[in-house]
Order: structure tokens, then C-alpha cells, then sequence
DNA sequence: GCCCAGGAGATGT
DNA sequence: ACATCTCATGGG
């Protein structure tokens, strides 16, 4: 069933821009259970259509299809580089999780790389999750905290997430004694950011990750190896360190930092603007 | 074999 | 507050 028509690239969004790593993809279908539900998503001339049976308004808010991304380039016209890195993109779109999941996604992407990072949220969803039969191939729910919360520290470390196995376990433990994980959207940002680094395995970045894609604060701007070289390359960030950085970005970036940070991110990582 | 990866935590200053 | 080390694993 159709249910959208606006710009996006799926294969971008999904599979290639490192914000999400737990869909699979079958010919020029992408696949994944989503809100409990497997679908596959494919786009064509016609718009983007769902194969399964899915709230159209989840997926809608999932693939943040209710933003205009038409005036994003812009707002940062008076940054040459920015408007740039948007317009490069047109497809591309910054996805809202579930907190949950951008939580264990960037736990995992702690000092890794992106396809390290994606076998191992496949295999946490493979060993943990919910299997799903379907026309393309067998899709995986992601697994609730409380299943991770109860699995051996061994049983994680065969996945060769390495050190980042108690990470996972202690903050789905810490998830199921009542951490407000669902609350943090409506929080101010700087209160979010603040809870988010009192788990363990999340950091300045990772806080700033999960808020920013799984919790709908477009303001959080994550600092990492790619954006401190674009920052610095750019936008005058030069000798500052990752904290100066990120703090100079969203001041100047302002409300929409985050959905910014994406293009850059994307474009410096890939090549498409020198670093 | 080497350096690197969407860093975090511990330690020392 | 800031700089430096180490951490597990494998991609390129």
C-alpha cells in the first residue's frame, strides 16, 4: 500500500547512512519488523509503498515523512558548506527510532566501525529476537530489554561485541528497573543528554545519538571522528576538542543541528566533500 | 602487519 | 576542567 510520495531514498536511509542498522534488504525491498510488525518497503515513481500489514502512520513518523525537508538547505544558506551537503541528498531523511533500539545500536558503535556495527545489531536481533516468516526472507523483531537484561554476559560476548557486552547487559538492566527511556523526548535537551550518560557505554556521542535519533530532539548533534574533521575543515572548529565543537555547532546550527550533522556526516564519510 | 572505526571509562594532572 | 591510556574486534 502506498504511504507517502515525498522524497526518499530508501536504501540511503535505511541501509547507508549509519543512523540505523537493523534492516535487511531483498532486491530493491528493505525489510524489517517495525512497531512488531514485519515490512517491506520499496519506492518507485509512484511513492513509497508498504508490503505488510503496518500503521501507515507509524511508518510515516519512523521515516519522518510529516517534516519538510525542502527548506532545510535554506536555512543554512549562509553556510556554503551545509547547503551543499543537503542538496547532495535529496532523499535523505533522519529516521526516529525507538529509543531502545538507537540506545543498543550506538552502544555497539562505541571506537567501531559501521559494518562492524551492523553485524552485531543483526546478531543481537538474530540470537534475541522474534523471527518473522516472510514472502523475501526471515526478519527479526528487536528484542526487548528485558530479554538482553536476562541474557549470560557470555552468551552476548559470542556475539564479539567485546568489551561492550557488559555495557549492553548492565543498561538493559538498568532500563527495566524503570529508567524513564520513553520520557526522554519530552525532556529539555540538556536534562535528556545528562540522564542518557549515567548509562553505561553512553558517552557525550552516543547520549547525543540516541536523542537525536530515537527521541526526536533534531537540536542533538553527535561529535564524531567524521563531524570533528568537517567541523574543523569548515566551519572554523579548528584546535577546538569535541565538546567545544558540538557546542559550537548547535549554537550555531540552532534548532535543527542534528538533521544537518546527517547530511555532513553522510557527505564527509563518503567522500563526496574532502576532509 | 598496520591503522582505523559514528568512544567510553579510568586515571593522572 | 583537560589530556592520556586502554579496551575487543575486525574492516580495509
Amino acid at each position: 500500500m502506498l504511504i507517502g510520495n515525498e522524497p526518499a531514498d530508501l536504501k540511503l536511509m535505511l541501509m547507508d547512512s549509519a543512523q540505523c542498522f537493523r534492516w535487511e534488504r531483498a532486491g530493491d525491498s528493505f525489510g524489517a519488523v517495525i512497531n512488531g510488525k514485519p515490512v517491506w518497503l520499496k519506492s518507485d515513481d509512484s511513492g513509497i509503498h508498504a508490503d505488510g500489514e503496518c500503521d501507515i502512520a507509524y511508518l510515516r513518523r519512523y521515516l519522518d515523512l510529516e517534516r519538510d525537508y525542502s527548506s532545510l538547505a535554506g536555512m543554512y544558506a549562509q553556510y556554503p558548506a551545509a547547503a551543499n551537503a543537503i542538496t547532495l541528498y535529496p532523499g535523505l531523511r533522519v529516521l526516529n527510532q525507538e529509543p531502545w533500539e538507537a540506545l543498543v545500536s550506538f552502544i555497539m558503535s562505541a571506537n567501531n566501525n559501521v559494518s562492524r556495527i551492523r553485524g552485531l545489531v543483526m546478531a543481537i536481533m538474530r540470537r534475541f529476537g522474534t523471527a518473522f516468516h516472510t514472502e523475501n526472507g526471515t526478519l527479526y523483531s528487536f528484542p526487548e530489554p528485558s530479554v538482553i537484561a536476562a541474557a549470560s554476559l557470555e552468551a552476548l560476548t559470542e556475539l564479539r561485541m567485546g568489551y561492550r557486552a557488559p555495557y549492553l547487559k548492565n543498561t538493559a538492566t538498568i532500563i527495566c528497573e524503570g529508567f524513564p527511556i520513553e520520557t526522554l523526548s519530552d525532556m529539555p535537551y540538556e536534562e535528556a543528554h545528562k540522564l542518557l550518560t549515567t548509562l553505561p557505554g553512553v558517552g557525550d556521542k552516543v547520549a547525543d545519538c540516541v536523542l537525536l535519533f530515537g527521541c526526536e530532539h533534531a537540536s542533538a548533534f553527535p561529535v564524531d571522528v567524521w563531524v570533528e574533521r568537517l567541523m574543523r575543515s569548515w566551519f572554523g572548529a579548528e584546535g577546538l576538542n569535541r565538546r567545544q565543537i558540538k557546542a559550537l555547532a548547535r549554537e550555531k546550527f540552532g534548532d535543527h543541528a542534528g538533521l544537518l550533522q546527517q547530511f555532513l556526516f553522510h557527505a564527509a564519510r563518503t567522500g563526496a566533500i574532502n576532509v
